[in-house]
DNA sequence: GCGAAATGCGACAGTGGTGTCGCAGAATGG
DNA sequence: CCATTCTGCGACACCACTGTCGCATTTCGC
């Protein structure tokens, strides 16, 4: 159930919980009977979703350079493909949700940016904002494009070159 | 009226049309008495924003680099902010709809892609698709970014600059 | 095979957005 | 100044989604 909630919330936030009972083949009886509610199958996922980044995100230590921990999030990411869609489409969309910290949204990662930046991945003209929103699109727009053409590891390969070239100084 | 549909329908397109009359200040009848229906709205928006986005590509005859067709299309596109995260935001967003057709969405880019990669612009291993996706991505979040932090114009060099080291042979 | 648990089905009221009215109060222009 | 037009307000029925329920059926473990 939370594979389809993913999946059609990816696409369409707004989108009724008929339609994801119908993707994940289960009645919407039995889909109220494990989540009471719209929000609870929200937070859910929201929670299954972050506790997978996590996990994805393990085999990063904070010695080596910034930049590969940045490429290597960015690879997890991908390969999460609805999951990551569904937790980064839009920002402000878990604004208040007591699960989502904003460590999770942008702390953490302005941190990474600004250590890559110490490091001299990143270049001085480059803002700190626009890298980070980059990178967030290319994270959203390598896991769009994995469910059309490319492969999800040519989508990675791709976003992560992207990504490189376009805040090196 | 369209300028705060577009305002509202750029970050949630599910939103309501009261809210709209809100951000119009704007009593809902009144909404209603121009536009019928939420359909037809969508269909001035729609319409309303393509024929900008024309103008705004005016300027660029086919004799020139393709790349700079690009570019300067691209900086068009964050100029219009809110307008162009309506019509891009979600490419089957339209699908079906008489006013969008796929020349605006794909195959005049997909030519352009295609033309700046004859001319050197864009290395042999940078899938079209992922071109595409790119660039709308790009244009996407500048103008996102335009709603925040940077300058308008500053977001649109940045989106500019990481297109072409994105896709650089 | 039998009992317990899980599932599907249909019905229900509640809710919020939608589209349509009529009417009353501005605002506009001659 | 008056007449026309535009606007806001409130009311209404309609519809889709939501959340809850009881009951029949299937599935599963033993």
């Amino acid at each position: 159930m939370l594979d389809a909630a993913a999946a059609v919330w990816a696409h369409d936030f707004s989108a009724s919980l008929s339609s994801i009972a119908l993707r994940a083949d289960v009645s919407r009886s039995t889909l109220h009977r494990y989540f009471t509610d719209r929000q609870a199958l929200i937070d859910a996922l929201l929670l299954d979703s972050l506790a997978r980044l996590e996990t994805a995100d393990d085999g990063s230590a904070t010695a080596v350079p910034a930049m590969e921990t940045l490429e290597h999030f960015l690879r997890a990411g991908v390969e999460m493909g609805d999951r990551v869609i569904f937790l980064f489409a839009d920002p402000k969309r878990f604004e208040g949700n007591p699960h989502w910290s904003s460590d999770d949204g942008d702390e953490e990662m302005r941190a990474l940016v600004d250590r890559a930046r110490a490091e001299g991945a990143i270049g001085a003209g480059i803002p700190t904002s626009w890298a980070l929103n980059l990178y967030y699109a290319l994270l959203y727009t390598a896991a769009e494009v994995s469910n059309q053409d490319l492969p999800r590891h040519v989508a990675a390969d791709l976003a992560v070159q992207s990504f490189r070239r376009s805040v090196a100084p």
